[in-house]
DNA sequence: GCCCACATTGAAAGCGATTGCACAACAAGC
DNA sequence: GCTTGTTGTGCAATCGCTTTCAATGTGGGC
């Protein structure tokens, strides 16, 4: 039993001869040591959760799943297994309580705040994935980068009266981006304007619901769209007001989510990365799983424009 | 140490004043019995592996996201835990090596059939979603009644010279649709013109590859998508190629991906309840988890026709 | 006041792995 | 030939829980 344990985990002195006749056999039944007893002397469990809020609407699902995906192909690489769970409320969640992970992806900037406190409290190694807090490890979208350069190539295509649309602002992501079109008019000289910003509501149709309050009361020539879904629901409603995209209005997205591609036009949109941000997570959340005391890291990755159809023709670089 | 357990669990019997106190102290500690000690001395895990093939392309993200969000909400109300793991090729998952999961969701009609075949052999309880195997429970589409009633929804409105189009025809899934839809045109007395199938490859241009090439060689009047994503794809192939949909090509769609509705114009295709199929698969994995000494239950799901626009008006009911 | 029934709690075994330590077998050094 | 060192293997403790069984405490019936 001891030889055996030795054997397979490669720890210890044992005849080769004997260890590849233990190898061979192991492979031939499908033997692996049994994770509870395992676990239970290493006082670890290999596995990782992922947890996110459990009412996300369903356009993030892309985004999240693609999160998700990578996130376990990299846990694989290290030969670590993911939980996925979902969270409705503060309560400490029970992959916690009854120690079924070594430490906890936070995904998405909905969770809420005392749950992360009272995770951090206990000593559970964490990293905040699209969403970042003081004193926790995390590894975020530059949003107010992202939003500024979106912005600022409306600017460059020469719009003036550039609008700004989301589903709502009660989202840290969002209130980023809207942070970062403002900096943008800012920085470009263009005045901010309160009329030409319009939350709608939660859902598939929230942005075509703020787009139609926003051309009921002003006309843009652009706008920027705090994500692809919203910017997908506003030109809907751009071309149900009688308008054109992009001949009448621009409109730019955040994101680069598999719909970008689909839409009519095709949406010019903030790529990013999430295989990259899954992958960077998952490295540090291990390294933090080993050595739990290290000053907290916020990794903030910058975003790339895409360009579509939806804005119209790029500026000619001269 | 013992009363603890009792208390707890609710098995066995103790004073209800000590129960009391020692619910209230574990509620403020965040005490929850440990899984691993738990686990060993029970023989099971409280964990659900879903599993999915790693190289699934981008195109199903959102379909698998809201089962995979589904059946984590079915099994958090049955107090289980889920496991995600997506495999490779046929090797026996770790997950079952080290006893990390009581039983399997096999997600997708792609996972090897080798590799079923000796989960099975093992004595894993297993259920299949969105596929089907003699032998094995399985909950899934009625991919061949969906497509019938898409297809016939095309007759209805007029059109005689319908074709159809997949990413590919390796999949059976699709295969099942396109069976769907040679029964509905031999049903209603139109020919069948192998000229009129087409297949292109996988990637979100899959679709518009297989519609070029159809646009090349024939000219339908509508055409059965074999998913959302492929249906989207071919539309903007046929605007591409200067026609019009749903005027000069209609176009019916499958899975009502949340693209669907972001499509211009938006997609006429046949719902899959996607929430319903995890909940049962859920159900009966947990049933067998107890029982596993049952013989096999094949669960088939009949799809809704979703009218959109990309067919043009509904047929006139007289 | 004694005995029995019953309610409640504690002691201890065991789940399957890891690992420190002891031991056996054998080789080398003197 | 005996000590010492090296190598490979097994014994046994341990992890935190559940559960069986025994022990203790309590109250009622007579």
């Amino acid at each position: 039993m001891a030889t055996v344990s030795r054997a397979l985990s490669g720890r210890g002195r044992v005849d080769p001869v004997t260890r590849q006749r233990i190898l061979r056999i192991a492979e031939e039944l499908g033997y692996g040591p049994d994770m509870a007893a395992r676990s239970l002397v290493l006082r670890r469990t290999e596995n990782v959760g992922l947890l996110i809020h459990a009412l996300q609407p369903l356009s993030p699902h892309t985004f999240y799943g693609e999160i998700l995906t990578a996130v376990e192909r990299e846990l694989r690489r290290h030969r670590y297994h993911l939980h996925f769970a979902a969270v409705e409320d503060e309560a400490l969640p029970p992959l916690i309580k009854e120690n079924r992970v070594d430490g906890l992806l936070l995904v998405g900037c909905d969770l809420p705040a005392t749950l992360i406190r009272s995770l951090k409290d206990r000593g559970v190694p964490l990293v905040l994935v699209d969403n970042h807090l003081p004193g926790i490890d995390s590894v975020f979208t530059d949003n107010v980068g992202g939003a500024f350069q979106a912005t600022a190539h409306l600017i460059r295509l020469g719009h003036r009266r550039i609008a700004f649309v989301a589903e709502t602002l009660d989202n840290l992501s969002f209130r980023e981006r809207f942070e970062g079109y403002r900096q943008a008019l800012e920085a470009h000289g263009l005045p901010f304007d309160p009329a030409l910003v319009a939350e709608g509501e939660r859902g598939f149709e929230g942005g075509s619901v703020a787009m139609q309050r926003l051309l009921e009361r002003a006309r843009p020539t652009a706008v920027v769209a705090a994500n692809d879904p919203t910017a997908a629901s506003a030109m809907r409603a751009i071309r149900a007001y009688g308008l054109r995209v992009p001949d009448d209005i621009a409109v730019v997205g955040f994101d680069d989510d598999p719909l970008a591609v689909h839409t009519d036009p095709p949406l010019t949109t903030m790529r990013v990365f999430r295989p990259k941000m899954a992958a960077l997570a998952v490295a540090r959340l291990l390294d933090l799983i080993q050595h739990p005391e290290q000053p907290a890291l916020h990794i903030r990755m910058e975003t790339q424009l895409i360009i579509r159809q939806s804005c119209g023709s790029p500026p000619i670089p001269s």
